[in-house]
DNA sequence: CTTGACCTTCCAGTAGCTGGAGGAATTAAG
DNA sequence: CTTAATTCCTCCAGCTACTGGAAGGTCAAG
């Protein structure tokens, strides 16, 4: 398979994964003698298996890792479950940062009329 | 007021000031004679604003634009709710995409011994 | 007069791609 | 069999919003 059957396979542009590719994280399986790359299955797992990871936010390296316990038959459990739960805890760092920022935005956008008039309390507020 | 003075009295490190002197968002009102960058209180005045702005997630452009509306004393205050709207929409999004998220990996984490050995609900799923 | 803290500019790097140039290879059509 | 379109390759540049660091000028204190 080359490069363009395998990226409509996977979900993802050609160009990722080419970067993929460029940075180590998904090798392709082979070149043809024309230097194209070829992905066999495994290739093409591990694709999908990296736009999932990376659906999730997790980081290139952090994929890189997870990628890594994928293939490691003799990983635990536990390895996998720390990474994700770092990534859980940011995301409610981040869901709490979206929440007061939203009560304040909303607030100050509720407040201001939005006609013709120059006095406006967002603008109030940030100055 | 030098630039390390008006840094400490906004809260912007002194790299990210030079930062916007440089890219043309918020000057510095003079240079000393040795080409130092002077802030004088409107100078400052306007980086606090930037830094409000910032702070609410507006991109730099959109700081540009919020800025020129704040000197701008013939500004309708609907050209000031429509960028800010824009952001709460876009905050909006944000929001619903990280509530799937934190769903589907909390169920996950949660699913997930953290022991030992290699089974794990969250291979699985990626893989 | 020297030392140390500050200032300047310029260059490079961060994350994760994305776009495009220039050129080779393959494929489809005529 | 030639031609044209498509696909592939590599390499370089750019995106956002800074941040770090080098090389060198400036300033206040002791």
């Amino acid at each position: 398979m080359n490069i363009s059957a395998a990226s409509k396979l996977v979900g993802l542009p050609v160009k990722t994964v080419r970067y993929y590719s460029e940075i180590g994280l998904v090798e392709a399986s082979s070149r043809s003698d024309a230097g194209y790359r070829i992905y066999n299955d495994m290739a093409v797992r591990k694709l999908m298996f990296i736009r999932r990871s990376r659906s999730f936010g997790f980081t290139i390296e952090e994929c890189r890792e997870l990628l890594s316990l994928y293939q490691d038959q003799g990983r635990s459990s536990a390895q996998v479950k720390l990474i994700a739960s770092k990534r859980l805890a940011e995301i409610e760092i981040k869901q709490l940062e979206l929440q007061s920022l939203h009560k304040e935005l909303a607030h100050l956008v509720k407040a201001c009329r939005g006609d013709h008039r120059p006095d406006c309390p967002i603008i109030d507020y940030l100055g």
